[in-house]
DNA sequence: CCCTGTCCTGGCCACCCGGCCAGTTTCGCA
DNA sequence: TGCGAAACTGGCCGGGTGGCCAGGACAGGG
């Protein structure tokens, strides 16, 4: 809201591979409107290195551990995690242990962690 | 390293602000030489968003509590940790509490949630 | 010199978590 | 129609977790 539509849009340059850093430079540097960011200075957006890191194929979750993982990632405790979703704790406890079997996880703050990574859920 | 010098650059943007981003669309929409990315397509780099809300100064963590909460992070366990940094578990725990007071949190789960978030570790 | 603040360590205890057992219902698919 | 997968529920229990209180070491400021 402190930008007015005559301001410049300045974004920050943040790619690891020199190569593909210095053509984006070259390129954005001539463009109207929009300014390349200096050192430490505070932009509107960044670049960032999109690589195949991600989508390496989601792990197969149901609906359900997909809840129960989001509400887990939310710090939720198996009791508060069965009154949002109306069921019992029992049942939330199930969820959990397919979710530590299938993420390899070795309790719930790995599973969240390895979820993380992996792209599954996003913190 | 699969592109050659004459290829396009192919960005995403993935700007929650619409005006931002239609502002930004724009702008990069004339530039020879780049491209934007259409939906789902695989894209070298991204323009993500880059608010104040990074950057808010990492919280004073002591070394202790970051070699706590970094062992957490890979999902070892209290006694674990204890023997990791030779400590006793009661005293990994007394950091756990640390931990989960100043980064506002109801348990471990959440306080890897919340460091990852807040950028303190990395996942 | 004492006092305060920070970091570190410890014991105690109620509660939570995860693994194990077994059982029901509802789907879609062969 | 049978059969497996998914979702749901329950009991039991060992070990883990987090809150509480207390104390020692060590630096800096009054």
């Amino acid at each position: 809201m402190s930008e007015d539509k005559t301001s410049e849009i300045v974004l920050a340059l943040e790619i690891d591979d020199p190569a593909l850093a210095d053509r984006l430079a070259a390129l954005l540097g001539n463009v109207a409107g929009l300014r390349l960011a200096g050192p430490g200075e505070q932009a509107a957006a960044a670049i960032v290195a999109r690589d195949a890191r991600v989508m390496p194929e989601d792990i197969a979750l149901t609906q359900r551990e997909l809840d129960v993982l989001a509400l887990m990632a939310e710090g939720a405790s198996n009791k508060m995690i069965a009154r949002r979703l109306g069921i019992s704790v029992h049942t939330v406890k199930f969820h959990v242990g397919s979710l530590l079997d299938k993420l390899d996880a070795t309790g719930r703050t790995d599973a969240v962690a390895h979820a993380a990574r992996r792209g599954v859920i996003e913190l």
